[in-house]
DNA sequence: TTGTATGCGTTATCAC
DNA sequence: GTGATAACGCATACAA
């Protein structure tokens, strides 16, 4: 029967108490294996206990916190959770605060400005101890965190370069996988090679640019300038399906002849491959692709993606280790100069991608 | 500087008394816009809201909470947030909660019985007034949940057919969606069918493998027995893939003919796929293939997968507004007959699936 | 070894 | 119109 019931109308610490015939310090203090308990009677505590355990009690979080004056809590803001880029850095803040007494609360801002910063709020209220913002797309601006949170609350952000609003930040090094796809497809000996750049404003995407060009300066190989262009700036990653859609099709409307395209990202390499099938050109006999990121589903592709890795588990990791530092530390946060914390990026090589030229048809399957 | 500071060493509804002059009643009411605040000076609304605001005041949550007696928090549970299955639902969810007071408390138990009990006795300790358990796949047994949730804390399970245990759930119709498959290769004049069946425990495989067995004696066609066989039992939807893989290598080998093969779900399809290129036969001219739930990938791989669709927004949707009924109203949940909402599934044509016979090498490009 | 008393920050009930 | 004050459930310093 439903007890008259508020939300909550629990057994309290007072209920074990009377049934258990002990007072609540004792119960609590057994309870919760405090220092004292050591002085306790043994047949005290399994008593407190059996009782505790029949009447179904659960300490109230609410009043508990209040009391400690701490909530146990680390919030885990996501900008845009259908992006499977940020699934595995979900794993990997999970995994590093399993052990701990901490719960994440992960909450989505679904990509809108609004509710981030009504969550980012309720999290504040919710005196969360800490917090990881995963933040791999989304709106340029993010005065809300800047502001509220590199002053109290111990916060890092992944997937984005932050440091200039002074917040810690981890990413990968964007430069090092520009050059990495880039040497990749030379090695390949592709020399007509289009690029797909990422829109204008993320920073990831200049980054990546700038190490291909680097890896070109570094070889003497010119870059075609109509083979290369820029996705528009977009809220959803997963425009940039599209995106790759329409301009390898303006790649192919050029004329000019290339045989591989490197995307800017693993969706964007997909929007490639959809638009050379369509095109009738294979891949990657015809024309080799490579992405960027690794996201879960580039490996079960067919043909399975060529990307350039982000080890974004080990991303999630390190900043959730970051963010549990400076919650022991009270120092105002790091050193200014250490801010970014920058991770390598890894080649992964798949089946998008072959050694140019490629006469027979069909590849030898293998 | 930092304060001498615990995790939270906040300004106060005290502090913003003190400062403003008035008392923390008076605070509080304006604060909170409470009914009696009708009867509050303009002037000194204005006051106290603008030194609240300016001292950085928020209400802490915890003692609120237990004041109030009321968490304003639903619990989300989710079983494996690797599984792209999951993230439409979540969007569902967030989208019926966030016009609503109750904050979302995402949690994802990653696959693991142990965290999953962990996580739910958090949720518990939290005070969540309700929980909407996302069990797209997952380990038979779920006790922890039958025995907690059901008793007082609204639930509403959805991805699975929990009415067993007596918990709401919300599932798509399975059979239907089995028939639909079945009934869309059937259209397009496959007679040899290869079907990929789902894990054996699975209710969701059963049901559909039901609905698949209901089209084809309708129909009168023979189901070869040599071109059904069944995923592992496995803990990981990703694993499917290499199910799908294996199986199909299986088909393969058994020299029989077959023009299409059904398969239990996109991931599946995806592992079909790949092992039909690797053995060189084109999908879909070569041989067709349909899977099933319409992750968000299967459209964007090339072939776009066709599929059935599981309504996975408005699922999430349908859970969350159960859970927000139940929650309102405190009787002993739902009378016990309409414990199980079915939602209809959606034939969704891509390019993987095509009419038989198709002679012409390579598909009209269109 | 165990019990009593106090306060964490809020809200709500009263009195002024 | 506004201000004291008593809970909410728990943990702890202090008494016993």
């Amino acid at each position: 029967m439903a007890k008259k019931t508020s939300p909550f109308k629990r057994v309290t610490l007072l209920d074990v108490a009377r049934a258990s015939g002990f007072s609540t310090s004792s119960v609590s203090i057994v309870l919760n294996d405090a220092p004292l308990s050591r002085y306790v009677a043994l047949k005290t505590k399994d008593h407190i206990r059996k009782t505790a355990q029949e009447m179904g009690y659960h300490p109230d979080a609410f009043a508990r916190s209040l009391r400690r004056r701490r909530s146990d809590t680390i919030g885990v803001l996501v900008f845009d959770i259908s992006d499977p880029f940020c699934i595995s850095l979900l794993r990997g803040i999970e995994h590093t605060l399993y052990p701990t007494a901490y719960l994440p609360i992960i909450i989505d801002a679904d990509n809108r400005r609004d509710q981030f910063e009504r969550y980012l709020e309720m999290l504040i209220e919710r005196r969360v101890e800490g917090l990881v913002v995963v933040a791999n797309w989304l709106f340029a601006d993010i005065d809300p965190l800047s502001k509220v949170a590199n002053s109290v609350i111990p916060t890092v952000v992944v997937g984005r370069d932050l440091t200039q609003n002074s917040i810690q930040s981890v990413v990968v090094n964007n430069e090092e996988g520009g050059y990495a796809a880039m040497q990749h497809l030379y090695a390949l000996g592709h020399r007509q090679i289009a690029v797909l750049r990422g829109p204008e404003e993320m920073n990831d995407s200049t980054r990546r640019w700038e190490g291909i060009q680097r890896f070109a300066a570094e070889v003497g190989l010119q870059l075609e300038p109509r083979l290369t262009s820029q996705l528009l700036s977009a809220m959803d990653p997963n425009s940039s399906f599209d995106g790759g859609v329409r301009l390898t099709n303006g790649f192919i409307e050029t004329g000019l002849k290339f045989s591989a395209i490197l995307a800017f990202d693993d969706y964007t390499a997909l929007g490639v491959m959809r638009a050379l099938w369509k095109a009738g050109r294979r891949v990657p006999e015809d024309c080799s692709v490579i992405g960027f990121d690794d996201i879960p589903l580039a490996g079960i592709t067919t043909p399975g993606i060529t990307t350039i890795r982000q080890p974004m588990m080990d991303m999630g990791k390190l900043a959730t280790r970051l963010v549990l530092e400076a919650m022991e530390s009270p120092k105002d946060g790091p050193v200014g100069s250490n801010l970014l914390h920058t991770m390598p990026p890894e080649l992964v090589e798949r089946d998008s991608t072959q050694r140019v030229p490629a006469k027979g048809r069909r590849a030898a399957v293998r």
